[in-house]
DNA sequence: AAACGCTGCAACCGCCGCAAA
DNA sequence: GTTTGCGGCGGTTGCAGCGTT
């Protein structure tokens, strides 16, 4: 009935990616910048479909991603969110800008559903049913017409009000802003999977020593730079370099609080472009982000936020969710 | 040391929304 | 108004790595 898949054509390749095919796509994007995936097979010679091609670029490849373990800021984070908007991983990223939306969606089927699922579980677990009574009265299932729009509204504000309060405390913890990195305890240790900083440092690594490729597609002077730096010798290779020379800015994003600092330190159009995507994250401050946060930053009083709720209809707000 | 089971992650699949033709 | 096709999203799967027996 749907749309045949994109990727049934013969000859395009599946199954986890190559280094060499890394490095094509980070240079057609370091080129192109993100978008128009249909175009990167046929300008890249990568016999992959646009849609793969934009998975590993967004899953893996994107610049300010961080991998490893979830600190206990973010899993308190991803819990409440997950019980306030249900399973919108992409929403939930968007409040957590170093991970993927595939990343967490992963850590909670792997991690958090398990966790939730124990009795022990009271406090934090604002309630997993929350996931299914929001998902079920905001889905088009038949289940959703068992409850009225206001119960469902009065619902929605009372686990609203739970989440936040929660979050709250996710925020407070320590006193440091959510989004620093540093702020994590993994950040003090060795990661278990690399950035992706770490990631094209290391393809480069690799790459250069038996591809041809790379000299062709990055010829410009900077990466000649740091490829030569690599050839010399075989010791650590200088990660920020190495990441300078493929995108064109330092790699100080990475401890930025929000990637809106990705397009104010490059300065090229193509820079910006790659990182137009990035950029929107730290700025996506909706009327429900504005409220949120204004209270977890101590500045409005919970019950200042009931009340304002309690007068908030979402007839007049359709746009209260949208990001 | 080998076999087996489990876990976690990367990648794929199918559907949906939206915009252009 | 309809069709087409792209980008995006969420659910699911396959497999490598690890632990246990």
């Amino acid at each position: 009935m749907g749309r045949p898949p994109c990727c049934d054509k013969l000859g395009v390749k599946k199954g986890p990616w190559t280094p060499e095919e890394d490095i094509m796509l980070v240079s057609y994007v370091q080129q192109h910048g993100p978008g128009n995936w249909r175009q990167v097979p046929t300008n890249t010679g990568l016999r992959r479909c646009s849609k793969s091609c934009r998975l590993r670029w967004t899953n893996y490849l994107r610049p300010g991603i961080r991998r490893g373990d979830f600190t206990d800021d973010e899993e308190k984070m991803i819990i409440q969110l997950q019980a306030l908007l249900g399973n919108k991983w992409a929403a939930i990223a968007s409040y957590l800008p170093e991970r993927t939306d595939n990343d967490i969606k992963n850590y909670w089927n792997t991690h958090l559903k398990k966790k939730l699922k124990k009795p022990e579980m009271g406090s934090d677990n604002i309630n997993v049913n929350n996931k299914d009574r929001f998902s079920s009265s905001t889905s088009s299932s038949s289940s959703s017409h068992c409850v009225s729009r206001g119960q469902w509204e009065k619902r929605l504000q009372t686990d609203i009000h739970m989440a936040k309060q929660a979050l709250n405390d996710a925020l407070s913890i320590d006193q440091k802003p959510v989004f620093v990195p540093q702020t994590t305890k993994s950040s003090s240790q060795t990661p278990a999977y690399p950035s992706s900083t770490d990631n094209i440092a290391k393809l480069l690594k690799g790459f250069m020593k038996n591809s041809a490729v790379y000299t062709k597609t990055c010829s410009d002077s900077s990466v000649h730079e740091s490829s030569g730096e690599v050839n010399a010798s075989e010791s650590k290779i200088d990660l920020s370099e190495a990441f300078e020379s493929l995108f064109g800015f330092d790699q100080s994003f990475g401890s930025s609080p929000n990637n809106s600092d990705f397009s104010q330190s490059n300065t090229s159009p193509e820079g910006s472009m790659i990182f137009q995507e990035e950029s929107k994250v730290g700025l996506r401050f909706t009327m429900f982000e504005n409220w949120l946060f204004d209270e977890t930053t101590g500045g409005v009083v919970v019950d200042q936020g009931k009340e304002d709720l309690s007068n908030f209809s979402f007839d007049e707000n359709p746009d209260f969710f949208d990001n």
